[in-house]
DNA sequence: AAAAGCATAGACAGCGTTGTCATAACAAGC
DNA sequence: GCTTGTTATGACAACGCTGTCTATGCTTTT
C-alpha cells in the first residue's frame, strides 16, 4: 500500500521555523532565538508573546540548524563490548540520567570485540560527529585507544578502567581490594581451596580480580594450586564451563569464586547439575551484584559495584570537560561485600 | 585542571569541510557532494581524486548541515518501559542491526510508566526531530498514543501491540496461541490445579497471555479456580512475591504458570524457600525465554519469543514507511513452545 | 562540418539557526 | 534639552551541505 499525496509527518519541512514564530508574534528572528536560548535583554511582555506564538506553531528549534551555526553535535556515544545486559542497560541508564537536562543525546555503540576496535575509535568519533565518548569496560583498557583519543585532545571517560592510571579521566571502583575482601571472606569461613574463574583474559578487570584473589591468599600464607585457577569469558555460559571442569576434579575446592556473576551463576547451575548442595558442600562468590545475583537459588554472595553510579558520574565527568575544559582525574567510588546465601563455612 | 589555550577537538570546527576537500583535490564542492553520495556523473578519475584529498584531509561530512538541507534528521527514537533487561537489550540489538547500514541513528527512551506518556508522544517525538518512532510493549498499546500518532501521520511501529488491529504496523506473535499452547502442555502432563501469575495489568500482553490460558482451559472443560489467579507486575520481585503467596495456600497448585519469565524465576525462588521441589512437587512455566530462563536451575519451560528479530523487522518496517512510504500492516512472527526442566508430569 | 545528445562539472541559492554588529528606546545625569 | 549609558530589538552574514540550473566538453548522428 502507498501513501498518496498526503506527506508524511516525521520529516522536518513542513514544521513552523523561526521565522513564522517571528512573524506571528510580530518580532523579528533574533528575538525569538533569544527567548528559546534564555539570553537577557527581552522584555518579559515580548518574551510571553513569542512562547504563545511558538506554543501556537507547535514550534520546536530545528536541532540540525542550530549544530551547524554552533558547531557542535551534542552527541555522545556510548561504547560497550558486555556480555550481561544487566550491566549494560545499568551503564545505559547512568549515563542517560545524567543527560537528561542537558541538551546532549547518547548514540549507542555495541562493539563485537575490542581488540578490533584498537584504533577505530577515533574514526567512528569522528564520523558519527561525537563530541566524546564513553568508554565501558574492557574498551578502556586498549592502550592503542586511549593513547590515540588522547593524542587527538578528543574526550573521552573510561569507566572501570584497570590499566595504570594515565592521565585521563576514569570512573570505577578498586577491583583489586574488592576481590581482596571476597577472598578473606571465604577464607574466614574456613575455606582453603578455593578455585578461581577468571572472566574474559582480554578483560584487564579479570586481571585485577584474580590479583585480588592472590594478594588475599598471600597475607594468609597460602600457596595457591594454580590447578584451582580456570578460565571463562564472563559469560553465563561459560562460567557452566567452567563450573564442570572444577566439579569434574578428583580433589573439590570448597569454595569456588568467580570473576562475575553471570559465571558464578553458571557455576552455581554446574554444582546443580552435579547433585551438590550450594553452600553446604562447595561455597559460589561472584562478583557486580547484577540482577541475575538475586534470580538465582541461593542468591550469591557478590561484590556490589554501583554500575548505574558509575555511568552517571562518569557522564558528568565527560559533561565538565567538553563543556567547560574541566579535567577530572580518576575517580573511585566506594564497593561493598554483599554476603548472601550461597557461602557457608567449610566443612570437611 | 584546566586546559590552557590548546582546543579540545570533539567539536565540529576546525574539521575539514567540503570546501577544503574541493580545494586540495581541484574540483568544487558540488563534486565532491556527488562523490559522498554516489551521485552518477563523475569520471573515476575525479572520484579517486576527491577520495584521496578527502582522506588526507580525514574528512567526513557534517551530519547537521546535511540534515539541515535535507530537511531530516535521520533519527528513530525507541520508547520502552520494560522491567527486563535483557528483554530491552534484545529490542535495542535487533533495531540497531537493522540501522547499521542505513544513515538512521537510534536514541533511547526509557519511560517510566507508559500511562503518563499518553498523549506525550508526539511532542517528544517533535522536539526530538524524530523522524519515526519504535514503541515497544507496552506502549504501542495505549489508544490515546496510537490515535495521536495516526492523527499526525507520524510514523510508528508498535512491537508485540495487542490492542484491536488497527491500521498501523506492528509486529508481534500471536500471544493467545501461545498462552494456550503452553496451558496445553501442562493439562498434557496431567496438572488440574494450574495457577497463574498474570503481568502488570497495564500490559495488555498479561491480558492476551490470560486469556490463551483460560481458552485452553476450556477447551477441556475444565473450571477456572478464580483463587489460583495471582498478579504480578512482570518484574522478577514480583514473581517471589506472587509465590509466596500461592504456596502459602491451604491447596497449593500442582503448577504455575507465570505470564513471562522474570516472575517465573520469581516463583520458582518463592517455591525453593518453602523446600518444594521443582518440577516434583510443582511445575513453573514462563514465557519469553528470556536469559533468565536459563540461568535458574531448573531451566524454566518456556515460550520462544524473537525479540531481537521482532526489533529488527518492526525497524525494517518503519524504514519502509520513512523511506519508501510503504505501508506495511501487521506482521506475526512465529512462537515455539521450549520444553525444559521445570516442568513434569503431575503426581498426586 | 554542423547539429544534436549526453556525460561531466561548477555557480549559486537556500535550509533554520546563532553570532556580530548596528540601532532604537528609554532612563539618568548635567 | 542634550549627552551618556543601559536595555531591548533587529538586519544580516555565516555555518556546511545539497538541489537546481547552467555551462562545458566529448561523442555520435545527420
Amino acid at each position: 500500500m502507498q501513501f498518496t499525496d498526503v506527506e508524511e509527518r516525521g520529516r522536518t519541512r513542513g514544521r513552523a521555523t523561526i521565522t513564522d514564530v517571528a512573524a506571528l508574534s510580530g518580532t523579528s528572528i533574533k528575538t525569538v532565538s533569544r527567548v528559546f536560548n534564555d539570553e537577557p535583554f527581552v522584555r518579559p511582555a515580548t518574551r510571553k508573546r513569542v512562547l504563545d506564538a511558538a506554543a501556537q506553531l507547535d514550534y520546536h528549534p530545528n536541532m540540525a540548524a542550530r549544530s551547524l551555526v554552533r558547531g557542535r553535535s551534542f552527541l555522545i556515544g556510548l561504547f560497550y563490548e558486555n556480555p550481561s545486559p544487566n550491566y549494560v542497560v545499568d551503564l545505559q541508564t547512568g549515563a542517560l540520567d545524567r543527560l537528561h537536562d542537558e541538551r546532549f543525546q547518547l548514540l549507542l555503540f555495541p562493539c563485537e570485540s575490542a581488540a578490533n576496535m584498537s584504533g577505530r575509535l577515533l574514526g567512528i568519533a569522528r564520523a558519527s560527529g561525537l563530541e566524546g565518548l564513553i568508554l565501558a569496560p574492557p574498551l578502556g583498557d586498549d592502550a592503542a585507544t586511549v593513547e590515540e583519543l588522547t593524542q587527538a585532545r578528543f574526550p573521552f571517560v573510561r569507566i572501570a578502567p584497570t590499566t595504570a592510571p594515565t592521565a585521563s579521566p576514569a570512573v570505577g571502583i578498586d577491583d583489586i581490594a574488592a576481590a581482596r575482601e571476597m577472598t578473606r571472606h571465604l577464607l574466614d569461613l574456613g575455606h582453603r581451596r578455593i578455585a578461581f574463574v577468571q572472566g574474559d583474559p582480554n578483560h584487564p578487570s579479570n586481571t585485577q580480580r584474580l590479583a585480588g584473589f592472590r594478594e588475599a591468599l598471600a597475607e594468609r600464607r597460602i600457596v595457591h594450586d594454580e590447578a584451582l585457577l580456570d578460565g571463562g569469558l564472563y559469560t553465563f555460559e561459560s562460567g557452566v564451563a567452567a563450573g564442570r571442569r572444577i566439579f569434574a576434579a578428583a580433589t573439590r575446592p570448597t569454595a569456588v569464586f568467580a570473576a562475575n556473576d553471570d559465571m558464578a551463576a553458571g557455576v552455581l547451575l554446574a554444582a546443580k547439575e552435579r547433585g551438590l548442595d550450594v553452600p553446604g558442600q562447595v561455597s559460589i562468590a561472584g562478583f557486580d551484584d547484577s540482577l541475575i545475583s538475586r534470580v538465582v537459588w541461593p542468591q550469591l554472595t557478590t561484590i556490589c559495584q554501583p554500575t548505574y553510579e558509575m555511568a552517571k558520574q562518569a557522564t558528568g565527568v565527560l559533561l565538565a570537560r567538553i563543556e567547560r575544559r574541566e579535567f577530572t582525574a580518576e575517580t573511585r567510588l566506594a564497593h561493598r561485600l554483599l554476603i548472601r546465601a550461597s557461602t557457608a563455612p567449610a566443612r570437611n
